[in-house]
RNA sequence: GUGGCCAUAGCUCAAUCGGUUAGAGCACCGGGUUGUGAUCCCGGGGGUUGCGGGUUCGAGUCCCGUUGGCCACCCCA
């Protein structure tokens, strides 16, 4: 055992597992760029105050925070990307596209204690969305534009879902509107200064003990029968028919009127299979100002997935512009928790060729000296040639077990070497094997 | 921050009621069967039993602390 343990909450990432990374790292970026975002990236740590003006001192608990030896200034490791990307938006807003679409993907820092799901440093993909398209100046185009860019940003997570192999049966994106709920609250008797408390209910649902959750909503004048359709959380809008949308016990039309704009865009997205509305969902944030989704296991077994919304007040609060926005986060602990589950990581194997580390050829030698001597000049030879060369370190001189390493590192060909003037090359899939000369030795490993 | 369970080789595990030198498989390294990919045979390196204290003639085993892991709570940006 080693004297130092790694802190609570890392993880050491050996070969296959920093291959692992890099698949679902590629597998974000690629997401991303084929949905028109540009890549970005801020520093890992900032100044604390940055992080204690959007969510108060109570935060710093939570951070990884720090002062130089004989310093005087506050820092500490970046906890999410927000504040930094709203820093970052707003110091050049003034010469910036709209909208703006940028996304990232890098290590982040909380000081919780770890548990499933959630450790102290993890990878997140954020995507963001600022600013409206054609600078709409109606209310209702306004609201169209907000609601592509709502759909936009969602058809961006879906299509990373889809691209790792998940379908709507294995995860569900929870869709709800702050801003519509609240509307159709006051229109149930819940006034606005009572919404938070009830917030902060609907989003302890599923952890409350049975029946709590209904004596809760009583409080907020809710019969039995309502609680139960909150307890089931999901809400079906029909795009053609917004009176289908509710239950004879609670009428929800003026909710689904509120959100049909959305309901219109993820049709159009051809992403409604993935989505359920579920006025539970509200996230814990106050700044979000309209919609809100999480992305979850379809059982609802793990915690979310992913999360984002609407915070059209945020870029002002870091001295930007008022700037419409609206971004998500997605981390890599609980999704690999739901890949493995699935049996979606890729596999030892695959994940090598995935990450681009299969070599082009293993040399090894027939055993002669003459050979022997051969092989690390072929090699250089052949990386100056731009492939990926690769020979055994090990001392015996059998054949079968050089043969047994090259495939092990799934090379695609082996090159047997007899001679300066001789080699043999085998094709480690197919098992042919032919005379190839030395000159021609390069590009037939490359074409063939 | 609170609570529960756990920690033996790189990995999976074993070691009677507290009793002698802590074992096995796999993996790794080497040798052989004298040139072809999960063969077979032989050999080797590896451990202060997470760490520190205590009880005892004697501790991997019991007690306390500590670090780390897992799980739940809090929180979840």
């Amino acid at each position: 055992m080693p004297s130092f343990q790694g802190p609570k909450g890392t993880r050491d990432l050996y070969p296959l597992d920093a291959a692992k990374r890099r698949f679902v790292m590629e597998a974000w970026r690629s997401a991303s760029i084929r949905h028109g975002f540009e890549e970005i990236d801020g520093p890992t740590f900032e100044h604390l105050p940055l992080y204690t003006v959007k969510s108060g001192e109570g935060i710093v608990s939570e951070l990884f925070s720090f002062k130089r030896a004989g310093g005087e200034d506050d820092y500490a490791l970046r906890p999410e990307f927000t504040p930094t990307l709203a820093r970052m938006y707003a110091a050049k807003a003034g010469s910036l596209p709209k909208p703006t679409k940028w996304f990232m993907a890098g290590p982040f820092f909380r000081a919780e204690r770890p548990q499933r799901g959630r450790l102290r440093e993890f990878l997140q993909w954020n995507v963001d969305f600022l600013g409206l398209a054609g600078d709409p100046k109606a209310p209702e185009e306004i609201e169209r534009a907000k609601a592509a860019a709502d759909a936009e940003v969602i058809a961006t997570c879906v299509s990373f879902l889809a691209s790792l192999g998940l379908t709507p049966r294995d995860v569900r994106i929870r869709v709800n509107h702050r801003f519509a709920l609240s509307q159709w609250l006051e229109s149930q008797g819940v006034a606005a200064e009572r919404q938070g408390d009830l917030f902060k209910l609907l989003d302890q649902r599923g952890k409350l003990p049975e029946g709590q959750f209904a004596v809760g909503l009583a409080e907020f004048g809710f019969s039995t029968q309502q609680a139960e359709v909150f307890q089931k959380g999901v809400v079906r809008i029909t795009v053609d028919d917004p009176q289908s949308a509710g239950d004879a016990v609670l009428d929800l039309t003026l909710f689904a009127h509120a959100v049909m704009p959305l309901a219109q865009q993820f049709a159009q997205m051809g992403i409604v299979d993935w989505i359920d509305f579920d006025l539970t969902v509200v996230r814990g944030l106050a700044y979000y100002t309209g919609m809100v989704f999480e992305v979850h296991e379809a059982s609802g077994a793990e915690r979310a997935i992913a999360g984002g919304g609407r915070y059209d007040g945020l870029v002002e609060l870091f001295g930007g512009p008022g700037t419409p926005a609206v971004g998500f986060g997605m981390g890599d602990v609980v999704l690999a928790l739901v890949l493995q589950d699935r049996g979606l990581m890729p596999e030892d194997a695959r994940v090598v060729e995935l990450a681009g580390l299969r070599p082009d050829v293993f040399v090894l030698s027939n055993g002669s000296a003459e050979a022997d001597a051969w092989v690390r000049p072929l090699c250089a030879r052949l990386r100056a040639a731009g492939l990926h060369a690769r020979h055994s370190y090990k001392a015996t001189k059998n054949i079968g077990k050089l043969l047994k390493d090259g495939a092990d590192l799934r090379a695609r060909f082996a090159v047997i070497v007899e001679s300066p003037e001789s080699v043999t090359v085998k094709d480690l899939k197919t098992g042919s094997q032919s005379a190839v000369s030395l000159e021609g030795l390069a590009s037939h490993l490359r074409g063939a």
